[in-house]
DNA sequence: TCCCGTCGTCCACTATAATCGAACGACTTA
DNA sequence: TAAGTCGTTCGATTATAGTGGACGACGGGA
């Protein structure tokens, strides 16, 4: 076990750790946790009845898995969030307005989190769901945000993080990519299909708030529709308007 | 310090009691989580810069807030559940042919957890989404759970939850619902109003499988709706389909 | 402009509490 | 029935979490 430079404590971060492993193997018990992390039976034991003890592990009858806690302080989170509560019946109303797949995206360890959706009636079927993560340079929210983001931390993300391809059409060029981030900044809007998911594209523009990125808005269409010129650019418009409406309620309704 | 008779691991749970108090005040510093929890505050600093380090807590210019990672793990641990896969389908498609709120609920610590949401065209807008609890013996979710729940479990959650009134309807009385969920094995499904809202009122189905109560699934509408006796009918008609589906469906597509 | 108070952060000592091997009872399997 | 699991408990040891004090940065008030 290396110490850091800067000290922490191991037993927090063992405990975490164990959580991921729960989260891995979905339920086990002492001896399994024991022999995945390398740790004696009876350490893994005592970690185990602890986090039960928290709430956030749930044993039933010698097995633990992780509970719905996670499930709880997550949407908590989400469903207090200043941005989220004045954007959710904006985004309601655009997807009902638009029928498509409408998107709010936030950045955070570099990474673009769904903090919510909402469905329109003919709106593309992905696993899209809130709380999950792509790379920001894979999709139009995402880039939308890395436009807004100062260079240096452009660069730490690319550093840091890669620029690692999803689907044949990911931008993995760095130059590529910050020649696209300019043009997002001059045009306001983001576009992207088939750079995440195959058949899937968007198009996103970022929330600012205070001259800072507070994260973005996409409407998320089969790449069909979002191919044709006219089509995205109604979407860009009403998305547009939303994202205004986002900007102005925040700001005074906050 | 007295010892408990089990011993767990302090620095484990205090982290988890920081990651409380951070949910309590939004952001922090190490100087206003010491003083909350009267620790010293280098003692709060190695807590907080360790779970920095975990990514669930998140570290910008000195304050320390929850990040995302909690809605990350909730949201995953929700979408790869077998129940919540098995049934979304089904709740959409019961959404759309009743045009209410339909919920599906799981039982933990105690509580009704609502693990899923789906709107139809005029359902009523509380506050409800994915993650939040409720008390079991408030709405007829819960008391369809603990109608199938042992005799033993439910002088358990009685004991150690009481019968909180959360509105003028709430039932308080242990042998009122004692009786109710009685009724509610005789008669398959559960009804409520105004018991944990007032103005809402829903019926109610447990999920069983493999003769253990798995959930329940929900309809949700305003008490007038509710109250009409052969609307109510034929929203428990299409629920008892609905459950039977996902019944059939968990077994044999699992 | 300067100063004082408070902030977040870092460091080194020490005593506490995490660690770990061994043993127990309960199951499952051969 | 016996041998191999499992989860759990216990007590000794020693690694490590807890702590006070010091540092630089920041900001409000005089």
């Amino acid at each position: 076990m290396t110490t850091d430079g800067t000290s922490t404590m191991t037993s927090v971060l063992r405990a975490f750790d164990i959580i991921t492993v729960l989260w891995e193997v979905k339920r086990a018990g002492p001896s399994e946790i024991a022999t995945r992390m390398s740790i004696p039976k009876s350490t893994a034991h005592v970690y185990l009845r602890t986090l039960a003890e928290t709430g956030y592990v749930v044993n039933d009858g010698g097995e633990y898995s992780l509970s719905y806690r996670f499930l709880m302080t997550g949407s908590r989170i989400k469903h207090r969030n200043s941005l989220f509560r004045v954007s959710e019946q904006l985004l309601s109303e655009l997807a009902a307005e638009t029928d498509e797949l409408v998107t709010l995206v936030v950045e955070q360890h570099d990474e673009t989190v769904i903090l919510h959706t909402e469905r329109g009636d003919r709106s593309l079927e992905l696993g899209l769901y809130s709380g999950m993560t792509t790379p920001l340079h894979t999709n139009a929210t995402g880039k939308a945000i890395l436009a807004q983001l100062p260079d240096e931390r452009v660069d730490e993300i690319i550093e840091t993080q890669g620029l690692e391809p999803v689907t044949e059409q990911t931008i993995t060029d760095e130059s590529v990519l910050r020649s696209e981030l300019a043009d997002i900044r001059d045009a306001g809007y983001a576009v992207d299909w088939n750079q995440q998911v195959v058949g899937m594209g968007l198009v996103g523009i970022p929330i600012s708030i205070d001259e800072q990125v507070a994260g973005a808005v996409g409407i998320v269409t089969p790449t069909e529709r979002v191919k044709n010129e006219e089509y995205r650019r109604t979407l860009i418009q009403k998305l547009q308007e939303t994202v205004d409406s986002i900007t102005i309620k925040y700001r005074y309704g906050h």
